[in-house]
DNA sequence: CAGTATCCGGTCTGATACTG
DNA sequence: CAGTATCAGACCGGATACTG
């Protein structure tokens, strides 16, 4: 394969990483679901943290909601009236996993010495964790080993 | 913790994954990167590919040159004139884990019962690899065993 | 509180054309 | 090929105000 020249493997149209770069690949949707990530669920409590123009969060917060990330309910405090917060979905929450990378990414080649404000443990070791790619038997592989692989 | 006003533990100015949203959180920042995980590496590959605006795309790759994410050299084909090509630096490779990490998502959750048209393999192996979280042994680690912990 | 309404100025998009 | 120039229109950001 000459450099001259060269498309995707995975045209466009069929591409799943290109249909989720569509639903994620926004500014105030990623800051809106690191918020929610952080256990934010309120809207003027995105609205204050972000200083997101509010009539672009009630959008985001419609997008996300149509998108099943995030789920609008109803909360009621005992003795105070219900008002309205904005949960991760279980779909929402899968993509934690790409939020840590890109946190360890960021940590990796951002940080310009500052040590990271926050990581990620094991519930139960408090070890340090971290993203990588494992094998089916669980077992690291180093990123220069990995392949793309397509159907035909 | 009341669920009535709640804030991120990480304010916005110092979170290194805020920052990291601020680069990648553009929907053509994340498509280019793609293609250009894929190989694609000139002007016009990446425009037609993508059917991006050529004044936009000039921009883009203009961001992410200066982000250090690509890196533009000129590539001389033996007897043909030297033309430009846009590679993935290290920095750049880097958000390999985050890009698959997403790919996966997609596959999970937004394939509305569509195969996944490609994934990713061990090179020696040959088996199915996947972004996961492991702790310092290599071990892998499930995420609702992931806990957030912050430095004082 | 949780939004919607309005307005305005700026940036981005997308289309087309032009240049070395 | 690899861009830059130009331009109309859409969308966004930011501010403010209004409503249940």
């Amino acid at each position: 394969m000459t450099p001259l020249s060269h498309r995707s493997p995975v045209p466009l149209d069929i591409c799943h990483l290109a249909k989720a770069i569509e639903v994620i690949g926004d500014r105030w949707i990623l800051l809106i679901l690191r918020s929610a990530m952080f256990g934010v669920r309120r809207f003027d409590d995105f609205q204050q943290e972000l200083s997101i123009p509010r009539t672009v969060l009630s959008g985001r917060l419609k997008a996300l909601t149509d998108q099943g990330l995030l789920e609008k309910r109803a909360y009621k405090a005992q003795g105070k009236r219900a008002r309205p917060e904005y949960l991760m979905t279980e779909k929402g929450q899968a993509l934690q996993p790409v939020l840590i990378a890109l946190t360890q990414w960021s940590d990796d080649w951002l940080a310009d010495g500052a040590k990271p404000p926050m990581g990620f443990t094991h519930a139960g070791t408090r070890q340090h964790v971290k993203a990588a790619f494992v094998d089916e038997d669980g077992r690291e592989v180093a990123a220069d080993q990995m392949r793309l692989s397509l159907r035909r």
